[in-house]
DNA sequence: GATATGCAAATCATA
DNA sequence: TTATGATTTGCATAT
């Protein structure tokens, strides 16, 4: 088994991001960037921290054990040098004196390890370890010094690549089960059997090839305590792994699908994925916006009558943390059947996640501050199929309003109002 | 040019 | 001791 998280509770998360954003405004008052910083810190204890860390702890995007470490490191330093630096220092200066105060404040006992730089294996290389790893997937020890030395690699090099390209292997198995995002449960048990994992168990009739590739993001979600504290979990959610039904053939879209698996699925309502856009995450104009990342989804089953789209709304009043549970028990109100529901991190998408062709059934969210995304949106909720939303607020009422119709209550404006 | 992210190399605690 | 799987980071590149 691999290790089990190191569990340090989750004690003084928040003081870490006070820390954090605290130190993000600093640090762009005195005109440093993130590089430098990494670098600075870096000549305090030998091992500089890249560019991509910084802007990640600044960004809370960290589980609460990193985080803790580079606060640590960051923390020190910044107590260090803080006070070489004068209001209205002269900006060239700046950087030499930091250097300095840096390097003078080197701790005695310096026994930071050094992670080894990250190895660039080129496209050549790969494409050979690809093969070798087809061919055989676990080589010997003896084999993989071979294998070093005729692609001019160390050792370590392959056997790490090797060890990487199971799991990630393994992983891509695992991404096909569907499962509920805290429960434990499969999203769909049948289609969750259907396309699990085949490492060893190819059944007879093999299992319809149901999803379309899927990718696993961590996300760093604030999720209610057995204590009711809001604390930070960090999760992995699979995205886009639930087929994708067509409205009127009940029929996964671009996916074959089995006679068991249809009749099964045909019974239920069309799925449709509800993504909702937290508001950017701005330091100060939305205390309530604990959350680190910028997207959340969610993968409601909703009547085939009232589909929905949420469009981002960098207004919103709702802070993801309490959007989520809201949701979640909203659409356990309105659902004829077991909810059946996720939560997904989807990113801020440079590229839609998702195919073309599946967006006509669903929605795709603009990503706040991103209204280049905008008119891609446009261009799908004019279909007559979907509700538009403006917002997580108003998409709550949406579904207090579903939940009201269900139970053939009359909800009138005021109670809505509510939220 | 600075910052944010996808993917995956390197590390590390355990079985 | 080695294999494994979870984590931690950072290269490359998109934004």
């Amino acid at each position: 088994m691999g290790r089990k998280p190191k569990d340090y509770g989750q004690d003084h998360r928040e003081e870490l991001e006070e820390f954090a954003k605290m130190f993000r405004s600093k640090r762009l008052v005195w005109g440093l960037t993130q590089d430098q910083v990494g670098g600075l810190v870096g000549l305090k204890y030998g091992t500089e921290f890249s560019q991509t860390t910084v802007s990640r702890f600044e960004a809370l995007e960290m589980p609460t054990n990193s985080m803790r470490k580079v606060y640590e490191m960051i923390r020190s330093w910044y107590d260090d040098i803080e006070k070489y630096i004068t209001p209205g220092i002269d900006p060239n200066l700046l950087v030499k004196v930091l250097t300095e105060a840096s390097i003078n404040s080197k701790p005695a006992d310096m026994s930071v390890k050094i992670r080894k730089k990250r190895t660039t294996f080129s496209t050549q290389t790969l494409e050979t370890l690809e093969a070798l790893f087809r061919a055989n997937r676990q080589p010997t020890q003896e084999e993989q010094e071979k294998i070093a030395e005729s692609l001019d690699l160390k050792f370590n090099e392959v056997r790490v690549w090797f060890c990487n390209r199971r799991q990630r292997e393994k992983k891509t198995f695992q991404q096909k089960l569907l499962y509920n995002d805290d429960s434990g449960h499969f999203l769909d048990a049948s289609l969750a059997s259907a396309c699990s994992s085949s490492d060893s168990s190819a059944s007879a009739n093999s299992p319809p090839s149901i999803s379309p590739p899927t990718k696993m993001r961590k996300v760093f979600l604030a999720t209610p305590s057995s204590n009711s504290e809001m604390s930070l979990k960090r999760k992995s959610y699979i995205i886009s792994s639930v087929p994708i039904l067509d409205s009127k053939s009940s029929l996964p879209i671009s996916s074959p699908i089995s006679d068991e698996l249809e009749s099964k699925r045909s019974k239920q309502d069309k799925v449709m994925i509800v993504k909702v856009a937290p508001p950017k995450n701005t330091a100060n104009n939305s205390p309530q916006a604990k959350f680190p990342v910028s997207t959340v989804a969610s993968n409601l089953v909703v009547p085939k009558s009232e589909p929905v789209c949420v469009p981002s709304t960098p207004a919103s009043s709702v802070s993801t943390s309490t959007t989520t549970p809201l949701i979640r028990s909203l659409a356990h109100s309105i659902s004829t059947e077991p909810i059946k529901m996720r939560v997904n991190y989807v990113s801020q998408d440079r590229k839609p996640e998702i195919k073309q062709e599946r967006l006509e059934k669903i929605e795709i969210t603009p990503i706040v501050n991103r209204p280049q995304k905008t008119s891609f949106v446009d261009k799908y909720i004019d279909d007559e199929e979907i509700t538009l939303i403006k917002s997580p607020n108003e998409f709550l009422k949406h579904l207090v309003r579903l939940a009201a119709q269900n139970q053939g209550v009359n909800l009138n404006d005021g109670e809505d109002s509510e939220f």
